[in-house]
RNA sequence: GCUGGCGUAGCUCAGCUGGUAGAGCAGCUGACUUGUAAUCAGCAGGUCGACGGUUCGAUUCCGCCCGCCAGCUCCA
């Protein structure tokens, strides 16, 4: 028999006959390697274990901790899940059904018929009834006519338009069981290997992601080779709803937003203001620092500041309605603070000695959210940027550049939080989007990637994330439940010293225009300190904590010396406060731990005859005893250093 | 904005098929003077999201609106 040879990922090459199956493949080297095979990737492909392989290769057998394989999986699980609808719920048609990063989720259209809950539950069973009879999943290669002539019998139209895009491609059926879908694999050997299955919830989807296209129902889920992982996952996704900071901000007393001022529009409460204002001050230390000078603008401007910027027709349908005087004239509730920076920068003449010249704000800024784009800190209509403008030339460019990036990185380093970095280029499908002349782009998009490389930042690509006038390095990071947001940004803008004439005079005496970098570390403190919520569950580190430490008395005998502690360390500049009510310590302790104080400080007749506090760490417990003096600094230290952990 | 779900005291929640509401915690008052996650007793607290409708009677049924949640779409 003719013989192939196959590659293995350790680089070891072995002789197969031609048209094995990775499933053969993987029998030959060990049973239980067979066991827990999912799919194989041949030549950097995932194929089907049971695809014959016909010509030498490299393979590399996908198991469940491979990507590949779990994408398989779930792939496998939405067809299962589609089998069980069907037979439920026979007449329904399908949209699409894919992998997704945490599971699965097919698009459904099934009349008039909403799904409840009762519904998810008896699929669920279903689900389980068929993954229990151990049938595979079988690949056949159709020609385009026969896939038409099935989903015209079956009546399913959306299949029929996702084949109409599919013309003159290769066409692949996947059936199991009862059900036959068109699609392009690759799914895994059998039903059997689904042990454990989930259906979590159903929402709407737009058929293809067009508003413009009929809603379907979208029910998505999760399945496991073992009831172990499903469990740890179902943990995983209630111990971050346990950290939504919509629900620790409430409890913790941070923000408020409440229907009587308006949706998206938060309230920081005095504990919510502490942390506020220690992230600002951090960052303006640190900008002060680099050579940052610090700018105040108002909270709207003259309609044509924006018309000059090129925001106002561009993104009308995402600013509140212009505010129209008797006399005619219109103002703007700014939706962001560079215009008002550019009119500073002109209001002198500069020289490219002055340059770079760096205006930074704390600037408040409102955007009209969809109603239904709420949420928390997290999506709001009125937020405070970390911003700044780095007006500087050409050759200053990449260095500047690089300094906000690193300064970027600082504020992420100093939090430990683990973030991913988008280059944001422009579509060029999509043209009419984004402002300025196609050169600018081109060389801006260049030089961020410079930037990138030179830095060796680990970053992808996102095409058409870019802004209007510019390109961005994009700092995203995940919230508790695992959706990404952006936070930091950094974007080079080749625009607007153009639509605002912006010049400097360089060192042969003509004008020359200077490049914007537009850069916000935290991007929105709003939306950071959401994120931090949720990145701590609401535990800060010491420097962030609204109140550093709670002194308990344990009886009345020790309040007068709780109080003399409190204001020893009040006055080098800690926030303490004394809970010298009429409970036992016990009550007292346990409510502050709840209130995730991050020291309580027991005094009692011991600590006031030897002029110590008793700590007690949340989450650790008692710590014993040291000199009030040792601790405060030990504080104040922690405090200084910017402590991660205590 | 769209689809679906939800809306009962400050918080967490109970209230079967319609007969004008209940618990725990929090709050207040009093007693207890307390040593590392809940001392005891009493009191007070709700136009059951809003507005219409059906009904002798609506927290409960219907409609509309508002808000919240999930997802979609959007995100300078």
């Amino acid at each position: 028999m003719e013989q192939i040879s196959i590659t293995f990922p350790d680089g070891s090459k072995r002789q197969f006959a031609r048209g094995s199956t990775g499933l053969q493949i993987a029998e030959s080297i060990s049973k239980g390697l067979a066991r827990e095979a999912l799919a194989v990737e041949v030549d950097g492909e995932v194929w089907d274990l049971s695809r014959s392989i016909n010509a030498d290769a490299a393979i590399r057998l996908l198991k469940w901790a491979d990507d590949g394989g779990k994408y398989a999986f779930w792939h496998s699980s939405a067809h299962l899940m589609a089998e069980a609808v069907e037979s439920l719920y026979p007449g329904t048609k399908f949209g699409i059904g894919p992998p997704i990063e945490n599971g699965f989720y097919y698009d459904i259209d099934m009349g008039d018929h909403s799904l409840t809950a009762e519904d998810l539950v008896r699929i669920e069973e279903r689900m389980r009834t068929l993954a229990a009879r151990d049938v595979p999943y079988v690949r056949a290669v159709k020609t385009w006519d026969e896939a038409v002539g099935y989903f015209r019998k079956k009546d399913d139209p959306y299949k029929l338009e996702l084949l109409d895009g599919l013309k003159g491609e290769t066409i692949t059926f996947y059936q199991q069981g009862e059900f036959t879908d068109l699609c392009y694999g690759p799914h895994i050997p059998s039903t059997g290997r689904i042990k454990a299955i989930k259906l979590l919830n159903v929402a709407g989807a737009y058929w293809r992601g067009s508003e413009k296209n009929k809603m379907l129902q979208r029910i998505y889920g999760v399945t496991f080779p073992n009831q172990k992982e499903l469990d740890e996952h179902l943990f995983r996704l209630e111990e971050a709803r346990r950290r939504d900071h919509r629900k620790l901000g409430q409890e913790l007393e941070i923000f408020l937003i409440t229907p009587a001022v308006g949706g998206g529009l938060p309230l920081w409460m005095p504990k919510g203001t502490v942390v506020r204002e220690s992230l600002i001050d951090f960052l303006r230390d640190e900008q002060k620092k680099r050579g940052y000078e610090f700018v105040t603008t108002p909270h709207i401007a003259n309609l044509n500041l924006y018309r000059t910027s090129g925001h106002y027709p561009y993104y009308k349908d995402s600013q509140f309605p212009p505010i129209e005087m008797p006399e005619g004239e219109k103002f703007l509730l700014k939706p962001m603070n560079c215009p008002h920076h550019h009119q500073i920068y002109l209001a002198k003449p500069r020289s490219y000695r002055d340059l770079p010249v760096r205006l930074a704000e704390f600037g408040t800024v409102y955007r009209y959210e969809q109603s239904g784009e709420m949420n928390g800190l997290i999506r709001v209509r009125g937020f405070t940027q970390d911003d700044a403008h780095i007006y500087c030339t050409h050759e200053q460019l990449k260095r500047e550049i690089t300094s906000t990036v690193e300064l970027t990185q600082l504020v992420f380093l100093t939090f430990g939080m683990d973030v991913r970095i988008r280059l944001s280029y422009r579509d060029d499908k999509n043209v009419e989007k984004y402002g300025g002349d196609v050169a600018f782009w081109v060389q801006a998009q260049r030089e961020i990637k410079e930037v990138a490389d030179e830095m060796k930042l680990d970053y992808f690509v996102g095409i058409g994330e870019a802004s209007f006038y510019g390109p961005k390095i994009d700092f995203m990071v995940r919230d508790a439940l695992g959706r990404t947001w952006q936070l930091g940004t950094v974007q080079v803008d080749y625009v607007m010293p153009e639509r605002f004439q912006l010049e400097y005079t360089a060192s042969d005496g003509k004008k020359h225009r200077p490049v914007i970098i537009h850069r916000a570390p935290f991007g929105s403190l709003e939306r950071f300190i959401g994120i931090l919520i949720e990145h701590f569950a609401g535990e800060f580190p010491l420097w962030l904590a609204p109140v550093h430490a709670v002194i308990l008395p344990v009886t009345d005998a020790a309040k007068d010396y709780a109080s003399a502690v409190a204001r020893d360390y009040r006055a080098a500049g800690l926030r303490v406060e004394v809970d010298d009510r009429n409970e036992k310590i016990g009550y007292k302790i346990r409510e502050w731990e709840t209130k995730k104080v991050p020291f309580m400080l027991v005094v009692g007749e011991k600590e006031l005859a030897s002029g110590t506090v008793a700590v007690r760490q949340h989450k650790k417990g008692d710590l014993g005893a040291v000199t009030k003096e040792a601790f405060r600094d030990r504080l104040l230290d922690l405090i200084r250093t910017k402590a991660l952990t205590a």
